[in-house]
RNA sequence: GGCCUGGUGGCGGAGUGGUUACGCAGAGGACUGCAAAUCCUUGCACCCCGGUUCGAUUCCGGGCCAGGCCUCCA
């Protein structure tokens, strides 16, 4: 099995041949922590979830290492504090287990490792001074700026070149830079903000330094995978590709670029100003994480995706039909042990994960796995059936989905008052219909109904599920 | 203004130089005491104009439209 992916920096779909498979790397920007995630926010997070994952099968899991940063110095970080009159840690720790929480939400496995750019303040300001000792980086008033004309190519990942950015300057340009373009690594810090010394004075390190800081002394160069949202390829993944290029003489530092596409409300970008942010850690009060999840993974992870009501109801449809089909499996040869068949394993969806992640095609793998779990019940083979739920469990896996047991699924909402009322209105209801008594019958349903439960009358007796909203 | 994506059926969303995506919704049917779930059948598509080709939704050129980046941003 062969993986492709495609790289923003060639602009190509490309086999993937990491350096050393024993040791296959991942950096992904994560998130900066001064409030709560939103879901686009969650986008990367999910869709490299998935490459993890996929890597991990590929490759062994122990040969897979994946490091996600945390950004937890940040001006809106300083403010934030600020607002609340704490240390800017009181804000980065909320923030950051909120943030790990979520994302446990939505089924992310934890990355190997989870640098803090506080945790490698003094490296970067090594690295800084690497820099300017090339000629790459200069000193002025307090800030050491990148000088991106000293750099071979700059504008080679996202396609512009020097002279372009001056035409798109947007920006009134700060009079100690050389050139507009240029970028800062080190700032001043004023009286009442965090600091740590430097030989430039008292400061913080600018943005783009932290990540290509981290990842060197993380994973080590070159990288296999750098992902990141779309809007991280200028200016943040450009610099950082810069700065590293200039440390280490023009060597590869990433060798596959990925970028995933926004997610927009409406035709709209999410904004705070438009009021129109969706916070997971709000939806997952009434929305399971595995339907969000779906949701995300319903299109391309380069194409946008717009978020609405509308997905969120076909994605918990989606996920019904597969569990129904796992429900039913169960109730034939019970939940537990399922013999494994690692020969066929997961075939569709390996096959369209690696072809570029494609997950809307590996999402309709699951459901050809479902209606062939269907055919083995069917069939009544037990150890078919055994093993056809055991393929559409892995490829589920492959997706990080379908690992709740289907009862869970469907009785999850419910507790244990509600199952013991539920469990005896269906013994009654049962006697009724023994004794084709239908309106008591259908009374009982009514009342089950009200108490926001479905009946489905089967073969084995009645099963239930909770309605959902 | 510069750079870059994308335009597929009622909706979401893959893919392909000539053959069914898939899911949701709709229609008809089977099953059911009635339902639900499930199954079967079914309608609906490839932005416009040129070009290449025996043949293009699928390749090339132009146009129109939408979106993103150029400033913090997944």
């Amino acid at each position: 099995m062969t993986l492709k992916l495609y790289d923003t920096l060639t602009r190509e779909k490309r086999l993937f041949v990491p350096t050393d498979p024993d040791r296959v790397t991942m950096y992904v920007c994560g998130p900066t922590v001064y409030g709560f995630a939103h879901i686009g926010n969650a986008r990367p997070v999910v869709a490299f979830d998935v490459l993890f994952r996929l890597l991990r099968h590929l490759y062994g899991e122990k040969h897979v290492v994946y490091a996600r940063n945390v950004t937890d110095v940040d001006d809106k970080i300083n403010q934030k504090a600020a607002d609340e009159g704490v240390e800017i840690g009181v804000i980065t720790e909320r923030y950051m287990a909120a943030y790990l929480e979520d994302m446990d939400a939505l089924g992310a496995l934890r990355p190997t490792h989870q640098p803090r750019a506080t945790d490698y303040i003094q490296a970067m300001v090594d690295d800084i001074a690497g820099l300017i000792a090339r000629g790459g980086a200069y000193e002025a008033e307090g800030h050491v700026l990148f000088d991106t004309q000293s750099a071979r190519d700059y504008g080679m990942l996202s396609g512009r070149s020097l002279d372009d950015m001056i035409a798109g300057a947007r920006v009134e340009v700060a009079p100690y830079k050389r050139h507009p373009a240029d970028f800062v690594l080190w700032k001043p810090s004023k009286p009442h903000e965090p600091r740590w010394p430097s030989p430039w004075g008292d400061g913080r390190p600018g943005w783009h330094s932290e990540c290509s800081t981290m990842i060197e002394r993380v994973l080590g160069l070159p990288i296999d995978i750098h992902g990141g949202g779309i809007d991280l390829v200028f200016p943040h993944h450009e610099n950082e590709l810069a700065q590293a290029r200039c440390a280490h003489d023009g060597a590869e530092f990433a060798r596959y670029w990925m970028h995933n596409g926004f997610l927009d409300m409406a035709g709209e970008k999410m904004s705070k100003s438009l009021g129109n942010v969706i916070i997971p850690h709000e939806l997952l009060q009434k929305v399971p994480g595995e339907v969000l999840r779906w949701a995300l993974l319903s299109a391309h992870y380069r194409q946008p995706l717009e978020w609405t009501e509308s997905l969120l109801d076909q994605s918990r449809k989606a996920l019904d039909r597969i569990y129904g089909a796992l429900q039913d499996a169960a109730r034939v040869v019970g939940d537990g042990v399922v013999s494994p068949h690692p020969g066929r394993l997961v075939a569709p969806v390996l096959e369209a994960l690696s072809d570029d992640i494609n997950t809307p095609l590996a999402l309709s793998g699951l459901f050809r796995l479902s209606d062939e779990l269907r055919e083995t019940i069917a069939g009544g083979d037990r150890d078919a059936i055994a093993s056809a739920m055991h393929d559409l469990t892995s490829a589920g896996a492959l997706l990080g989905l379908l690992q709740t047991p289907p009862a869970v699924w469907f009785q999850g909402g419910a507790g244990d008052d509600l199952k013991s009322q539920v469990e005896a209105l269906l013994v009654q209801r049962a006697q009724a219909r023994a004794g084709k008594d239908w309106p008591t019958a259908d009374r009982i349903r009514g009342e089950l109904d009200a108490l926001g439960v479905v009946v489905m009358d089967g073969p084995q007796g009645a099963t239930w599920r909770i309605k959902e909203a």
